[in-house]
DNA sequence: CCATCTTCCTTCGAAATCGAAGTTATGGCG
DNA sequence: CGCCATAACTTCGATTTCGAAGGAAGATGG
């Protein structure tokens, strides 16, 4: 499991290689110690061979695949009021994933402690007997620091702040751990679906807005808050101060939140950033200008960011994003005002990963500490 | 040099390593086969062993070095009206830099023509004898495509737009060449100034603003214009169109080029950005208004880029990087506007490789090239 | 349907790499 | 000053990895 048979798995796992030829190409060995390992890893139970591939105009490769025997991860996404939770096979492929109703604001431990008696929940249902669980993992709607897992300042999590959360989860599984902000593990997740691209920014755009990204391939932590946005200061007319103590911040005006405390004044009752969505696409003009103009203020700011990295993609995602108006904003402004350089070849759309993004992302990252 | 053989040369020539025992921890092969191949490069005559360094708590280790006579770079970092040259040993050492005058907006054919015998000349006047020359770069005012070495779409350089680069001054070396944005450069070589440093932002404040980034220790060149601020949008109460086509773009407010260009309408006449920073230091009321503020604006850019990708140092260099209020105001916004998180052990601070940064950096670069 | 080209994978001797044990040099400490 | 802990290399047999050659399986094109 370890090492360059580490790294095989790996590659596999991550859906990056299919074949011995590709493990090959993509790992830098010889064709002929590629074979050895495969046959060592087969021999151990963690590979199996399956079938065929399709043929690049000479013999057709077999394919190989991490056996579904070879363990499980649990992971989660949790949000303010809810929970989502999920069984993934080592290759990331979802075995179950369910949504439940969890407060955030019971605070660490009993949230963790309720996620941990989830996840043994659905082993208990969905794992296939005698397969181990190998790791487990959550995303948070909140900094967390890389290093210790711990969340950091998050705005709206009472009581988390400072909090060991990845201790805490550990002390339920003797098992790899991971504890990431919830807009990384999106991107983590889109990066899958995203296989060309090198940098990706991926917009998370739900009751907050968050924004992960990936510059060469791999998740850019920082600090533990990169990929934030929403306290960007924005041209507005009005002044509204943000939750955060400074002055027209992103989030107080394009925030699936603000959006909708806007509406719930106008007498336009709404519960959730589904119902905005909902507003839109039955034509009601006011939650359409409203998300109209989230998507421009949103856009305005990607704007400095494509300039200076240069995304192969921006892909949004959350709540919000099925709202076409959004998304249609997004990409004018960005076309508008950027460097044609850095806009020639940009893409910018909705999510490929769909809902459970940010759970194939933790999957994602949890393989690395497992195969490592 | 291919091979495993070079990443030994890299880690030597980079300064990351200066035994065989460091050489070892850093390369990840055994401390045996380290010795073998350092033995090898020592026999062909690449490296030298030099003198012992200091005691850990054991036998002290026999420092290695690039041999004097392992080859030379030659580097240019080109600017509107100067060149700046030099001739690097390949431990990017320089043996020799000098400053010419050169009008860029000769056009390509005549810039690089010049640049390859001015290469000459330093060569003929400083290379020692017998010591090959085994590389060539050069910086550019404008954004390059990493792929081809041409330049893309420049602001400033009539003539150049496509002009296939490093295809010219290829061919008055038959040797690995580099072309390069020389704000990139410039991230290149303070990089190597800040060992500690994962993610660095390199603002080059000159008549133009550049910025450079390195993300996980290494240039993130994006599509080419990775690093571009100077077309951000500032907020502003007049309305100045730039000439890129938009307005209010932040190179129109606070480039060195439109701080002289306000003071020369005022009646005070100013040539270089340096002339700027003389009257900013004499304390002329006008000048320091104008640097404050252009910091500011800087200062209020960076915010949104230091949220977003977390740097651990922001790094001031360019011609108007003495001007202490110009600094002083870049980190007044950024501290202020900026998350906890983000500032907490961030430092803003200027040029720690001086005015040659770009040279060395280019010599970085080079050198994977040079040892691939 | 047969020759030819590709690609995938295995075989096997040569070469590189490892790692455990040993050697050399140094600082610290009683 | 002698002893020990520590670190920097070396030596040398065991192991891995390589890579050239070849076999297997299929596409292509007459």
């Amino acid at each position: 499991m370890r090492g360059a048979q580490g790294d095989l798995l790996r590659l596999v796992a991550a859906g990056h290689a299919e074949s011995r030829a590709e493990l090959a190409r993509l790992s830098g060995l010889a064709a002929s110690s590629v074979s050895l390992r495969v046959e060592e890893l087969i021999g151990s139970g963690l590979l199996v061979e399956e079938g065929a591939g399709t043929s690049r105009g000479g013999r057709r490769p077999r394919r190989l695949r991490l056996s579904p025997s070879a363990g499980l991860l649990a992971v989660a996404d949790l949000g303010a009021h809810h929970a989502r939770l999920g069984l993934l096979d080592l290759s990331g492929t979802p075995l179950v994933v369910e949504e439940r109703p969890c407060e955030i604001a019971d605070g660490p431990e009993a949230t963790i402690d309720w996620m941990a008696g989830a996840f043994e929940d659905l082993l208990a249902a969905h794992g296939p007997p005698g397969v181990p669980l190998r790791g487990v993992g959550t995303g948070i709607p909140g900094p967390v620091d890389p290093g210790t897992g711990r969340v950091v300042a998050p705005s709206r999590m009472p009581g988390w702040n400072n909090f060991p959360v990845a201790e805490r989860l550990g002390a339920h599984f003797d098992l790899p751990v991971l504890v990431e902000n919830d807009a990384n593990l999106m991107a983590a997740g889109e990066a899958r679906s995203w296989p060309k691209c090198e940098t990706l920014m991926v917009l998370k755009a739900g009751s907050g807005i968050g924004c992960g990204v990936i510059v060469n391939g791999t998740l850019h932590r920082g600090r533990g808050a990169a990929g934030d946005i929403s306290h960007v200061r924005v041209r507005s007319d009005s002044s509204v101060t943000c939750s955060c103590g400074h002055d027209d911040c992103l989030e107080a005006y394009a925030s699936g939140a603000a959006l909708m405390s806007v509406l719930n004044e106008q007498g336009i009752e709404v519960r959730r950033p589904a119902d905005v969505v909902a507003l839109v696409e039955d034509g009601v003009p006011e939650a359409t200008a409203l998300v109209r103009n989230a998507g421009r203020l949103i856009g305005e700011v990607l704007t400095v960011l494509v300039n200076f990295i240069n995304p192969d993609a921006i892909v949004v995602g959350g709540s919000l994003s099925p709202a076409e108006p959004l998304i249609a904003s997004i990409r004018a402004a960005v076309y508008e005002r950027c460097l044609p350089l850095a806009t020639r070849d940009l893409e910018i759309s909705t999510t490929r990963s769909g809902p459970d993004a940010a759970l194939l992302g933790a999957g994602s990252l949890l393989l690395d500490a497992v195969l490592a």
